[in-house]
DNA sequence: GGGCAACATCGTGAATGGTAGCCATGCTAG
DNA sequence: CTAGCATGGCTACCATTCACGATGTTGCCC
């Protein structure tokens, strides 16, 4: 592997000559250039970065921890977060946590050690201890997707899950129906938690009786949404609508209906969190609270790269983006 | 930031101490390992990688090259490849290429710099260019996915391409079709080639003639599904039966069917290549060649790993797993 | 034309944080 | 008494860039 010290010899100058070069900062000549340029093409010459960034202190990596890239939000999101990255000059690294603290925790451990530019983080519960782990290195961290605590400081861009949630539940109520059932993420996930707020507050205000057994915790992923979707459907009377807390859990939901021989929404209305991109699907067909996901991970890509090139002590900004509602066939007409 | 001459200081130990210590290499007494474990903990040590690889020469890093990540296909390629690497203490970093070479050769440059201890590589069109650029830096590469040109010595992981097309279009013509098109993925890559192959080889076999008409290119994805699919229902007679490059193209191709107010499988029959998971579906719906992604993600990584573990000289490997036929609505009944 | 500021061009030496390689010491067991 | 293990320090080195300085060149003013 040649070095910088290799080229400098072959081009008769000095190594800082030939990053100057290299990164086009401080002056060279045209002669001293082009001597260095093709000393550099002779040998097949490769910067090493691990060095560079060693001595500069930037790696011009960021991270994004996440729970499930799998979950097309996720992936749409991480798509926003790379793209704007890359033309920013940014690598990025993705980490998949699963929804595990203990997982979370140790990627952040490995990207602090690689000594990440900054990090985004969809946390999986207690935020703030990751957040202080974080900052302890110096660290800039901007959060997505989910609130943290009220009094700590840091950047957020989320959404509106609470207002989200409420007009899908209100659009079934006026609908007509009367006993509606959650399919909740986990309890301690604030966006599980804004939802199930969202949810309480239309029934409230329909004035439907708050039942305990129609709020149902699980996961959010499919085969918990449908695990969900058979405890509903013990239920006697059934409610005849559901609101499942996101896109994975719907469709869980919907594959626990046709199991039980139930048609949607004629027998029953389903209504849902997050949008499925139009590429992956046959005929929409959830109606949804749609999550601007792409967006999201550009703003707080550019949020992030704010902080790292300006000031790293203006105040934290919370950025809540709207969700749009989109009404499709799942939710069915008015009930008689 | 504390260095490790900090916690070496305040343990009372030299620099290498805290090493051993850390990395559980050489020796160190109880009493030792404890002052310094107690000194790492109070000072918040974090160690520096960049460091420790600068002079190790081990990044403990992977990469992952592929051409887009929104396909869930890829999706599940990138979970099996970082789950397997993450069981092995090793990081992903995931680089989305677009199909573009430029892309390609960009990300590539950018990883070399960074030292990845390997690669796994979803070539965008001319594999040995990019595996050329990766060996000069004696960086080990595996390609995934699609074929590399006879005569290049590369581990590989792929599928049966060509042959689970043909059992695809064979289903068709058992079925009773006899105008069946392909809507094929770009000209140059592999996968789109050997599928194409495995339909003209179905084709004639069953005595059908070659009609250039029948035959569209266009890329791996929704959009250009729909574009060709828009093309073939020009044709005069119309086709009875289509087969789609891959999951996307297959997506598309049933958008512009929908548009056009056909009904499938009754008023034409669709296979296609890639089965989308479960997880995602509300109900599924494509005949499929389905690819053991999760699995190919997986023996990729193992090859990667076993060259760098291992002797980097064993004779190249090609892994082809099978493709599995799942029968489904979409390619509908026998025709009278 | 002398003086001087400002810029252009490049090099020296040290520093970045950690570990490989080698060596020194003490202790135990045969 | 010596081999060999347990323990841990010293020195150099990994590849690059920062801080600073040296030298030459240009332009401008009086």
């Amino acid at each position: 592997m040649a070095t910088i010290h290799d080229v400098a010899q072959r081009a008769g100058v000095s190594p800082i000559t030939v990053s100057r070069v290299i990164n086009r900062s401080g002056y060279a000549s045209q002669e001293t250039r082009e001597r260095v340029e093709a000393a550099v093409a002779e040998l097949g010459y490769v910067p090493n970065r691990l060095a560079r960034s060693l001595r500069s202190k930037r790696t011009h990596t960021l991270a994004l921890v996440l729970t499930d890239i799998t979950n097309p939000f996720f992936t749409t999101v991480a798509r926003g977060v790379e793209d704007t990255a890359s033309d920013a000059g940014y690598t990025v690294i993705f980490c998949n946590t699963d929804e595990s603290e203990n997982e979370e925790k140790k990627y952040l451990q490995v990207l602090l050690q690689q000594q990440v530019d900054g990090i985004l983080l969809v946390p999986a519960r207690s935020a703030p201890d990751s957040i202080d782990l974080i900052r302890k290195q110096h660290t800039p961290v901007v959060v997505l997707d989910r609130r943290v605590p009220s009094g700590v400081e840091v950047d957020t861009v989320r959404c509106e899950n609470e207002l989200g949630a409420y007009q899908l539940v209100r659009l079934l109520i006026e609908l007509g129906h009367q006993r509606i059932a959650i399919l909740s993420g986990p309890l301690g996930v604030s966006t599980a938690e804004d939802r199930l707020a969202g949810y309480r507050r239309a029934m409230r205000e329909a004035g439907h009786a708050a039942e305990a057994q129609l709020v149902v915790y699980g996961l959010f992923n499919q085969a918990s949404g449908a695990e969900m979707m058979r405890q509903i459907l013990e239920l006697e009377p059934r409610p005849t609508g559901i609101f499942a807390a996101n896109n994975l859990i719907g469709i869980g939901a919907l594959h626990a209906m046709q199991e039980a021989g139930l048609r949607v929404p004629e027998d029953m209305a389903v209504v849902s969190f997050d949008d499925l991109p139009p590429t992956l699907l046959t005929s929409p067909f959830f109606t949804v609270a749609a999550q601007p996901a792409y967006e999201m991970g550009q703003r707080a890509t550019q949020l992030l790269l704010a902080r790292l090139t300006g000031d790293a002590s203006a105040p934290c900004q919370e950025i809540i983006l709207p969700t749009e509602l989109v009404v499709r066939q799942s939710s069915g007409q008015p009930r008689g």
